[in-house]
DNA sequence: CAAATGTATCGATGTTTTTCGATTGGACAA
DNA sequence: TTGTCCAATCGAAAAACATCGATACATTTG
Protein backbone atom coordinates (compact mmCIF):
# COMPACT_ATOMS: atom_id res chain seq x y z
CA UNK A 1 0.00 0.00 0.00
CA UNK A 2 1.03 3.54 -0.72
CA UNK A 3 3.78 4.76 -2.78
CA UNK A 4 2.79 4.75 -6.13
CA UNK A 5 0.08 6.67 -7.28
CA UNK A 6 -2.45 4.27 -9.27
CA UNK A 7 -5.63 5.43 -10.51
CA UNK A 8 -8.34 4.24 -8.37
CA UNK A 9 -6.62 6.50 -5.56
CA UNK A 10 -5.94 9.59 -7.90
CA UNK A 11 -9.59 9.34 -8.77
CA UNK A 12 -10.44 9.79 -5.41
CA UNK A 13 -7.98 12.23 -4.42
CA UNK A 14 -9.25 14.97 -7.03
CA UNK A 15 -13.18 13.63 -5.83
CA UNK A 16 -12.41 14.68 -2.26
CA UNK A 17 -10.72 18.14 -3.83
CA UNK A 18 -13.43 18.77 -5.64
CA UNK A 19 -15.90 20.14 -3.17
CA UNK A 20 -15.44 23.98 -1.88
CA UNK A 21 -15.86 23.46 2.05
CA UNK A 22 -13.40 20.54 1.91
CA UNK A 23 -10.43 22.91 0.39
CA UNK A 24 -11.46 25.77 2.62
CA UNK A 25 -10.73 23.42 5.48
CA UNK A 26 -7.84 22.52 3.91
CA UNK A 27 -6.79 25.53 3.95
CA UNK A 28 -7.96 25.98 7.48
CA UNK A 29 -5.55 23.24 8.98
CA UNK A 30 -3.10 23.73 6.92
CA UNK A 31 -2.57 27.51 8.28
CA UNK A 32 -3.20 26.18 11.90
CA UNK A 33 0.57 25.66 13.12
CA UNK A 34 -1.13 23.07 15.48
CA UNK A 35 -3.64 19.95 15.35
CA UNK A 36 -6.58 21.34 14.25
CA UNK A 37 -9.43 19.91 15.91
CA UNK A 38 -13.30 19.05 14.20
CA UNK A 39 -14.66 21.71 16.86
CA UNK A 40 -13.01 24.08 15.10
CA UNK A 41 -13.60 23.67 12.12
CA UNK A 42 -17.41 23.03 12.73
CA UNK A 43 -17.30 26.81 14.31
CA UNK A 44 -15.85 28.18 11.21
CA UNK A 45 -17.80 26.40 8.99
CA UNK A 46 -21.75 26.94 8.86
CA UNK A 47 -22.39 23.82 8.78
CA UNK A 48 -23.54 20.62 11.12
CA UNK A 49 -20.63 18.88 13.32
CA UNK A 50 -22.23 15.80 11.41
CA UNK A 51 -21.13 17.22 7.92
CA UNK A 52 -17.62 18.31 9.23
CA UNK A 53 -16.82 14.93 10.19
CA UNK A 54 -17.88 13.56 6.70
CA UNK A 55 -15.80 15.81 4.84
CA UNK A 56 -12.49 15.33 7.11
CA UNK A 57 -13.37 11.17 6.24
CA UNK A 58 -13.35 11.71 3.14
CA UNK A 59 -9.87 13.37 3.27
CA UNK A 60 -8.38 11.19 5.32
CA UNK A 61 -9.47 7.99 3.60
CA UNK A 62 -7.47 9.15 0.55
CA UNK A 63 -4.27 10.41 2.99
CA UNK A 64 -4.90 14.15 2.32
CA UNK A 65 -4.97 14.60 5.78
CA UNK A 66 -3.84 12.65 9.19
CA UNK A 67 -6.57 12.54 12.25
CA UNK A 68 -5.36 11.04 15.01
CA UNK A 69 -6.83 11.23 18.47
CA UNK A 70 -5.88 12.92 21.34
CA UNK A 71 -8.05 11.85 24.68
CA UNK A 72 -11.56 13.04 23.33
CA UNK A 73 -10.34 14.93 20.42
CA UNK A 74 -9.28 14.37 17.37
CA UNK A 75 -6.79 16.50 15.76
CA UNK A 76 -6.00 16.85 12.52
CA UNK A 77 -2.95 17.95 10.02
CA UNK A 78 -2.24 18.09 6.55
CA UNK A 79 -0.37 15.19 4.95
CA UNK A 80 2.61 16.87 2.71
CA UNK A 81 3.29 13.80 1.13
CA UNK A 82 0.53 12.99 -0.15
CA UNK A 83 0.23 16.58 -1.83
CA UNK A 84 3.67 16.23 -3.27
CA UNK A 85 3.11 12.84 -4.83
CA UNK A 86 -0.36 14.37 -6.16
CA UNK A 87 1.64 17.28 -7.69
CA UNK A 88 3.99 14.69 -9.10
CA UNK A 89 0.93 13.33 -10.90
CA UNK A 90 -0.04 16.88 -12.50
CA UNK A 91 3.20 17.09 -13.52
CA UNK A 92 3.20 15.46 -16.89
CA UNK A 93 0.47 17.91 -17.94
CA UNK A 94 2.37 20.80 -17.56
CA UNK A 95 4.25 20.26 -20.94
CA UNK B 1 -9.58 37.06 -17.47
CA UNK B 2 -6.94 34.41 -16.48
CA UNK B 3 -4.23 35.40 -14.25
CA UNK B 4 -4.62 34.75 -10.44
CA UNK B 5 -6.47 31.49 -9.51
CA UNK B 6 -9.57 32.72 -7.29
CA UNK B 7 -11.06 30.48 -4.83
CA UNK B 8 -13.96 30.00 -7.21
CA UNK B 9 -12.04 28.83 -10.16
CA UNK B 10 -9.77 26.44 -8.08
CA UNK B 11 -12.91 24.77 -6.84
CA UNK B 12 -14.23 24.45 -10.19
CA UNK B 13 -10.99 23.10 -11.19
CA UNK B 14 -11.16 20.90 -8.79
CA UNK B 15 -14.22 19.31 -9.45
CA UNK B 16 -13.57 19.05 -13.52
CA UNK B 17 -10.74 16.61 -12.38
CA UNK B 18 -12.86 14.37 -9.72
CA UNK B 19 -14.57 12.48 -12.51
CA UNK B 20 -12.44 9.05 -13.57
CA UNK B 21 -13.52 9.62 -17.18
CA UNK B 22 -12.53 13.12 -17.48
CA UNK B 23 -9.01 11.92 -16.22
CA UNK B 24 -8.61 9.59 -18.71
CA UNK B 25 -9.52 11.94 -21.34
CA UNK B 26 -7.03 13.83 -20.25
CA UNK B 27 -4.51 11.34 -20.18
CA UNK B 28 -5.77 10.14 -23.68
CA UNK B 29 -5.69 13.81 -24.98
CA UNK B 30 -2.20 14.30 -23.64
CA UNK B 31 -0.80 11.19 -25.21
CA UNK B 32 -2.09 12.66 -28.72
CA UNK B 33 0.57 14.53 -30.52
CA UNK B 34 -2.04 16.04 -32.67
CA UNK B 35 -5.28 18.05 -31.84
CA UNK B 36 -7.86 14.89 -30.54
CA UNK B 37 -10.76 14.90 -31.97
CA UNK B 38 -14.55 14.21 -29.68
CA UNK B 39 -15.16 11.03 -32.22
CA UNK B 40 -12.22 9.33 -31.37
CA UNK B 41 -13.34 9.62 -27.70
CA UNK B 42 -16.42 8.42 -27.67
CA UNK B 43 -14.68 5.11 -29.58
CA UNK B 44 -12.04 5.09 -27.13
CA UNK B 45 -14.68 5.18 -24.07
CA UNK B 46 -17.91 3.17 -23.53
CA UNK B 47 -19.83 6.72 -23.49
CA UNK B 48 -22.28 7.90 -25.76
CA UNK B 49 -21.59 10.85 -27.55
CA UNK B 50 -23.71 13.65 -25.69
CA UNK B 51 -22.37 12.00 -22.70
CA UNK B 52 -18.29 12.95 -24.15
CA UNK B 53 -19.20 16.24 -25.47
CA UNK B 54 -20.93 17.16 -21.91
CA UNK B 55 -17.46 15.85 -19.88
CA UNK B 56 -15.50 17.71 -22.36
CA UNK B 57 -17.16 20.63 -21.83
CA UNK B 58 -16.70 21.01 -18.39
CA UNK B 59 -12.83 20.35 -18.85
CA UNK B 60 -13.40 23.36 -21.38
CA UNK B 61 -14.92 25.59 -19.07
CA UNK B 62 -12.44 25.45 -16.54
CA UNK B 63 -9.61 26.57 -19.25
CA UNK B 64 -8.03 22.64 -18.05
CA UNK B 65 -8.48 22.33 -21.84
CA UNK B 66 -8.53 24.16 -24.94
CA UNK B 67 -11.16 23.58 -28.09
CA UNK B 68 -10.86 25.21 -31.30
CA UNK B 69 -13.28 24.62 -34.11
CA UNK B 70 -11.70 22.76 -37.71
CA UNK B 71 -14.75 22.73 -40.08
CA UNK B 72 -17.53 20.22 -38.80
CA UNK B 73 -14.76 19.05 -36.25
CA UNK B 74 -13.98 20.58 -32.81
CA UNK B 75 -10.19 19.68 -31.80
CA UNK B 76 -9.32 19.42 -28.02
CA UNK B 77 -5.68 19.93 -26.21
CA UNK B 78 -4.29 19.89 -23.04
CA UNK B 79 -4.02 23.74 -21.62
CA UNK B 80 -0.49 23.47 -20.01
CA UNK B 81 -0.79 26.74 -18.46
CA UNK B 82 -3.82 25.66 -16.72
CA UNK B 83 -2.37 22.83 -14.99
CA UNK B 84 0.91 24.65 -13.97
CA UNK B 85 -1.40 27.20 -12.66
CA UNK B 86 -3.39 24.71 -10.56
CA UNK B 87 -0.41 23.19 -9.30
CA UNK B 88 1.62 26.17 -8.08
CA UNK B 89 -1.57 26.51 -5.69
CA UNK B 90 -1.13 23.42 -4.53
CA UNK B 91 2.34 23.75 -3.21
CA UNK B 92 1.37 25.28 -0.10
CA UNK B 93 0.18 22.30 0.96
CA UNK B 94 3.57 20.33 0.83
CA UNK B 95 4.96 21.73 3.13
C1' DC C 1 -30.53 21.20 -52.89
C1' DA C 2 -30.29 16.81 -50.20
C1' DA C 3 -27.71 13.69 -47.53
C1' DA C 4 -24.10 12.76 -44.44
C1' DT C 5 -20.94 13.94 -40.75
C1' DG C 6 -19.28 15.88 -36.22
C1' DT C 7 -20.83 18.24 -32.10
C1' DA C 8 -23.79 20.48 -29.00
C1' DT C 9 -28.00 20.76 -26.55
C1' DC C 10 -32.35 19.15 -24.44
C1' DG C 11 -35.24 16.36 -21.40
C1' DA C 12 -35.64 12.43 -18.61
C1' DT C 13 -33.86 9.01 -15.48
C1' DG C 14 -30.99 6.88 -12.17
C1' DT C 15 -27.12 7.38 -9.22
C1' DT C 16 -24.13 9.80 -6.14
C1' DT C 17 -23.26 13.37 -2.93
C1' DT C 18 -24.31 16.68 0.48
C1' DT C 19 -26.53 17.85 4.42
C1' DC C 20 -29.04 17.54 8.56
C1' DG C 21 -30.86 15.84 13.13
C1' DA C 22 -30.66 12.10 16.18
C1' DT C 23 -28.12 8.66 18.21
C1' DT C 24 -24.06 6.19 19.74
C1' DG C 25 -19.65 5.56 21.90
C1' DG C 26 -15.48 6.89 24.14
C1' DA C 27 -12.97 9.87 27.39
C1' DC C 28 -12.85 12.85 31.07
C1' DA C 29 -14.83 15.33 35.30
C1' DA C 30 -17.61 15.72 39.34
C1' DT D 1 -21.70 6.35 38.72
C1' DT D 2 -23.58 10.23 36.36
C1' DG D 3 -23.10 13.84 33.42
C1' DT D 4 -20.48 16.36 29.91
C1' DC D 5 -17.80 16.88 25.93
C1' DC D 6 -16.00 15.47 21.28
C1' DA D 7 -16.42 12.93 17.30
C1' DA D 8 -18.35 9.18 14.41
C1' DT D 9 -22.21 6.86 12.53
C1' DC D 10 -27.00 6.20 10.96
C1' DG D 11 -31.12 7.20 8.23
C1' DA D 12 -33.58 10.29 5.49
C1' DA D 13 -34.36 14.21 2.41
C1' DA D 14 -32.69 17.30 -0.96
C1' DA D 15 -29.47 18.74 -4.34
C1' DA D 16 -26.12 17.82 -7.79
C1' DC D 17 -24.30 14.93 -11.30
C1' DA D 18 -23.74 11.34 -15.00
C1' DT D 19 -25.79 9.20 -18.55
C1' DC D 20 -28.59 8.26 -22.37
C1' DG D 21 -31.51 8.83 -26.65
C1' DA D 22 -33.47 12.19 -29.49
C1' DT D 23 -33.01 16.28 -31.69
C1' DA D 24 -30.93 20.47 -33.51
C1' DC D 25 -27.26 22.88 -35.82
C1' DA D 26 -23.44 23.77 -38.74
C1' DT D 27 -20.34 22.10 -42.26
C1' DT D 28 -19.04 19.40 -45.93
C1' DT D 29 -20.08 16.19 -49.75
C1' DG D 30 -22.70 14.45 -53.63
Amino acid sequence: MNGKLDTRRLERMCKALGDPYRIKMLEYIRQNPEWTQCTAITENFNLAQSTVSHHLKQLVDVDLVVAEKEGRCTKYKINNDAFAEYVEYLKCFQG
